[in-house]
Parts: structure tokens; C-alpha cells; sequence
DNA sequence: GCAGGGAATGCAACCGATTGCATTACCGCT
DNA sequence: AGCGGTAATGCAATCGGTTGCATTCCCTGC
């Protein structure tokens, strides 16, 4: 391989020179650039990146660690558009991205202040599902750049990161479903542990507050994010009998997918009798039978958002701050209709005596 | 940042000893190496990987570039899976992954370039779909290590790769439709100028010459990998009226899921009447009602055998040799079965009044 | 005719590690 | 005591660029 010592003995020139040519930042005479470059082509010289790297004390690289929750990533489409979004923005800017696996949560948190450490990144986007408030601080006072997806677990001034606005999202899934007559509604959330988690039930319990409805503790269970855990939800939500619920919020589509199953094996026609709406709006969505209504949450915007974010400070020379805050949106398809009005009249009934049932 | 310099003028040592202890690979005294890792520790000292690679040579890092055409790659699963892979093989072994976007096919063959050329990473693994013979060429005399994903277009001696064997598959799937009886099948393809489609269009006339069936030309026909596209195929074969076919092979998952939909808008039981075989096998496959028998196609092993290759090449300071082809597996769901007695009578009579009608 | 100024280029230090070779120190053995 | 051998460490060159400063040269304006 030739470096820019050959380049410059073939045009007879300093190798600072052909330094200048290349880097484009300096005045160089027509004659000698023409020399330099005809050299540089008979040679096929290209500037190693790594020395470039080593001098100018950037990469031009962000990075980014996958969790080893998602090695099994495929099963839904969250990292594909995280990845996504960061292409999307490094492109843009001329950047690269390094990615690195991990094995366990804390080899994820070892990762990530390993590419920090060794430079091998200039930044670093930071899935922040679990990660701790110390993490997070931590990461701080290491003084490379960084921003989270997703926001951090407790209030960390001068933290960056980028979210989607999943408490108020699901709020207005939640509303919608009230808006079609539903008044007994289930909340099947993923892993309860994760933030995100707790955040959508929060705006599941806005809708019912803000419609005047009562929530029961059996309309809400968890589904840790797979088709059997909404197929496995159904079957406990049947069990409530005349208040088992006639709409499913799942926070995400396989999950709704599991819900679907459970109702068609029951024989409960959707959206006939019962309302389902989907998380994600993942590709096959739109493509089952019947059609998912979802939540449409926008994790490639949210990745570019965040990685734009991070490329920006580096270029300044700063570190990232701020936020963004994206909203969700709703892809109504076929999983959701109005409630009818018998069905409608007898829930009244049901809901009216439940609140004397419970206040004897 | 502390640098090994500074390291070891805390611990009093020269910087070259510091280096020693944190490669490993040298006798140094017990007495020694502790107090060089006191200060390593005190100072929060990482060695700079930048620094290691410029004087190493290596980075331990591999290369892939993602084709613009799957820069919405989410909508299959087909990148997902190949990331999948490649993080498996470069985690177990210690490397990084760098990726670059792409813009456009040229662009995409740039950025391999750049990225081999530029020394960014030790080696790079090439997604060969539309690669033409020259590039590989080319790629080769660069004398940088690349392994392709999918194999070379032509017989390219010396050029490594990974593939899975997509006209035995095609074949089986189709040999698996005839086995149930059915002597009608059709063949949707996505791009008819992937090599893929070539190669599996091939299996499907293997299947249907060893069953001693004459393909009609209007069984074939090309979705480009689009839901739609599946849908517009069922039309197209519909209007063969009694030669419509009675089962279809489509080369991905959404194009089944178009031809499902087509067949249930005409009232068309699945599998009663008609079977449908989809490929790739991707995550919603199972999920979908009926569930789609699928051929599953190993992308993510296919990867990690690609990058295994190439990372054991780099290991020996070699370039890769040799190539992986993998074995597909037909996953049987509801979306098959076996064609009833009287339309396979019907069938008969059907297909060789046909055969007179060729042979006047 | 000469001072001033800017353009073009060279020089050499530097980025932060690695590593072949030289040197020192210490050990065991005769 | 002297010698050979090995373990431990230091020295300095090297990887391949970038860049602040110095130098040269030429042009312009008075």
C-alpha cells in the first residue's frame, strides 16, 4: 500500500504537500495539485483512515452497542429501524457506525465504555431501556460524547436523548378506543420491569381517568413483548367473565398478534365484538388478516434524531444536550370498530353495577 | 485522556513496559506489572485503539456496506438477519463491525472501496446480489480480504462466499407442493434480474421436469418482493381460468401474504383449494392466520459463516478461500395442504387435454 | 527601487501506541 | 570467580498521516 511519503518522492513535492491535496484545506498551486494527484493515481494512493484518525483525533464514527436482548433482534422490527435511522444520519454526515454485540447488560455497559475509552468512536448512541441513574452518570463524567435512545431513568441534567412520546401516545390509542364506545379496556404491556412499560401504563390509566372510567386491576398483564404472552392474556381476561374487556391495547404487534389467536379460537369476531390495536406498526401489520390497527412509533426518527444530535455536538466540539420528543401515530386498520350499541347499552349496565359492587 | 506515557511516568517505568503489560505478551516482572496497573487504574487509563491499529496494522474490525435498495431493509427481514450473523461471528471473535450506507449501486461499490482502501477495517464482507464480474475482479486485485454474501456471478476462482442453496430449496419446496398433488403451480419471483430469482426459478423447473410436468409460462410471474405484487400475480393467474394454478411458490413472505389476500377477496379456501408457499420464513409467518408454511432460508448463518471465514483469513494473515453453501428448510404451516381427490381428478383431465392441444 | 504582504511549499514535531534490538541484572553451574 | 543464559526493562524507530511555523518567492503599490 503506498502512503503519502511515495506520493510526494513520485510528484516531487513535500509529503505535507500531498497532505494539503488531499485535505483540501490549504492553497495549492494548479501545477503542483495536478502533479500530486496524477501521482497519487498512478500509485492508486488512498490516505489511511487510521492514521488520519490517529492525528486529527477523530473517527468519524459513532457507535453503537447492540443489547444482547435484541441478538434475537429480528423478532421485531425495533432494531432494523434503529439502524434505520442511524444510517440515515451518519450517511448524511459522512460518518460511520461501529457496532459491537454484547453478551450480558453489563458487558453492554462494559462495551460502551470501551469503544468511549479507546476512541474508537467519536460518540456513542446509547440504547437506555434499563440502564440505572449511576450508569448514566457515570457515562457523564467520562466526557465523551453520547445521547441516549430512549430517556434517561431519572431527571440527568445535561443528559441528551431522543424518545417518542409514549405515555401520551398510548393515551390517544387509549381515547380512541373510548371514542368507539369501549369502556372495558385491557392493557397488555411488555416486560413491566422496563421503563417504557410503566410509561404506557401511566397513559392507559390518563384515557380511563380523563373518560371517567374506573380501572380494574384485572384488565391490565403483561405479555413480555411475545405472541404467547397476548394469547396467554386473553385466556386471563376471558376468565372476568361480563367484565372481561371489549378492547386490547398490546404494547406491540406480536403481542396483538397472540390477542387475535386467542379471540379467533374463542370465536369472537374482531372488530365486531372486540376492538385490538398493535404496537409499532411493524411491516406485517398491515399485511395480516384482518389488518392491525397500531401505534405507529417512530424508531428510525427517533435513532436519526439521536444520532444527528450526537454528530452535531461532535462537530462543534461539545458535548450533545437537549431532547427530542417525537409523537407516536395511530395507523387505523381493521382490528378496531365501534362498539354496538347492545353490546354498548349492556356494558353500561355491567359498569354501573360494578361501582355499587365496589362500593357496598 | 491519559496516554501510556503518562502511565508510565507514574508508575516510573517506560512507556514501553506500559505497553507490555497491557498486551500481555512479554515477561514482566509481578512487582512491575502491579504497580504499572495501580497507576493504569488511578489515572483511568484505556490504551488508544486508534494508536493500536495505526501501529499493529489491524483494526480488528470488518466491513459492510448496506445497498441502498435496503435502505428501507426493514420491511423484510432479510438485513436484520444478516446483522444478526455478523454480530455473532465478530463478537465471538473479538472484532467490531463498521457500516457504512450507500446511496446507489456505484456508491455501494465506492464504499467498499473506500472502507478496504482506507484501512478502516481488516477485511469486509460484500453483499453480491447485483455485483457484476468486473467488481468482483477488481475487489480481488485490491489484494484487501472481502468474503461476498451470496455467491460470485460467474466462476470467479479464489473469490470466497456464503450462500444458501436456493435452487435445491426451490426445488424441494416445489417437489413438497407436488407431493400433495398438485400438478399446477406457480412461481413468483421477486427481480428478475437477481440473480436469486434466476436460481430459484431453475428449482422450480428441476421440480416440476423430475415430476414430469410441462410449466406453462403463464404460472410465472414476478412480484418484485412487494406485497402487491403477490397480489397482482393471483389476478394475472386467475384469468388462465381452468389452467389457473392450484398452489404458488412466492420468493418472500409478503408477496405469500399478497397472494393470500387475493385468494380470500375470490372466495378461495387456503389450503383447501389452493396451497401457497412463502420464503424466508420471517418472523409474522407464524403468526399470521392461517399461518404461512414458509421455505426459511439461513441469512443470519449465512453471515455468520461469511464473516468466520473472512475473520479467520485476516487471523492468518491471509485472504479468504473456499465457500459456505448452506441447506434451506421448508417450515410447513396451515397455508398447504393436500389438493381434494375430485379437483386432482379434474386436474388430470385438464392437463392432458392441454398436452393435446401443444402437440396437434 | 524597495517595503509589505500573501501565496505556496518545506520542515519537523506530534498523535499514541508497538516492537526489534540492546542492555542490565541476576541466577545457576563448574 | 567466571561464564553462559535468561528474564526484565529501556531505547528508539516506526505506523501514516496532520499542522504550526519558517521560508521562499513573487506581486503590488508608493
Amino acid at each position: 500500500m503506498p502512503t503519502i511519503r511515495d506520493v510526494a518522492a513520485k510528484a516531487g513535492v513535500h509529503p505535507s504537500t500531498v497532505s494539503r491535496v488531499f485535505s483540501g484545506r490549504a492553497s495549492i498551486s494548479p501545477e503542483t495539485r495536478r502533479r500530486v494527484l496524477e501521482a497519487a493515481q498512478a500509485l492508486n494512493f488512498q490516505p489511511n483512515a487510521i492514521a488520519r484518525s490517529l492525528s486529527e483525533q477523530r473517527t468519524r464514527t459513532i457507535g453503537i452497542v447492540v443489547p444482547h436482548v435484541f441478538n434475537g433482534f429480528f423478532e421485531d422490527s425495533f432494531f432494523p429501524q434503529v439502524m434505520q435511522g442511524l444510517l440515515r444520519a451518519t450517511y448524511a454526515a459522512g460518518y460511520r457506525i461501529l457496532v459491537s454485540g454484547s453478551s450480558s447488560h453489563q458487558d453492554e455497559i462494559d462495551q460502551v465504555r470501551e469503544i468511549l475509552g479507546s476512541r474508537q468512536a467519536d460518540g456513542i448512541v446509547v440504547m437506555s431501556s434499563r440502564l440505572d441513574v449511576d450508569t448514566v452518570g457515570t457515562l457523564q463524567s467520562k466526557g465523551t460524547p453520547f445521547v441516549l435512545l430512549g430517556h434517561p431513568p431519572a431527571d440527568h441534567p445535561g443528559v441528551a436523548w431522543a424518545d417518542a412520546d409514549n405515555r401520551q401516545a398510548t393515551r390517544e390509542a387509549v381515547s380512541y378506543l373510548i371514542g368507539l364506545g369501549h369502556r372495558r379496556i385491557a392493557y397488555v404491556g411488555g416486560d413491566p420491569d422496563v421503563l417504557v412499560t410503566k410509561e404506557r401504563l401511566q397513559g392507559y390509566r390518563d384515557a380511563l381517568e380523563a373518560a371517567g372510567i374506573r380501572p380494574r386491576s384485572g384488565w391490565i398483564d403483561y405479555g413480555y413483548f411475545a405472541e404467547d404472552g397476548g394469547y396467554q392474556a386473553v385466556a386471563r381476561m376471558m376468565a372476568l367473565g361480563d367484565q372481561a374487556p371489549t378492547a386490547y391495547y398490546a404494547a406491540n404487534d406480536l403481542m396483538a398478534l397472540g390477542i387475535l389467536r386467542g379471540l379467533r379460537e374463542r370465536g369472537i369476531p374482531v372488530p365486531q365484538a372486540v376492538s385490538v390495536v398493535g404496537t409499532n406498526d411493524s411491516p406485517e401489520a398491515g399485511h395480516v388478516h384482518p389488518a392491525l390497527t397500531s401505534l405507529h412509533v417512530p424508531y428510525a426518527a427517533m435513532a436519526e434524531a439521536a444520532a444527528s444530535m450526537l454528530i452535531q455536538a461532535i462537530e462543534e466540539g461539545r458535548s450533545p444536550t437537549g431532547f427530542t420528543l417525537l409523537p407516536c401515530r395511530l395507523v387505523v386498520r381493521e382490528t378496531t370498530g365501534r362498539i354496538p350499541a347492545e353490546a354498548q347499552a349492556r356494558q353500561r349496565a355491567a359498569s354501573s353495577s360494578q361501582t355499587t359492587a365496589n362500593h357496598p
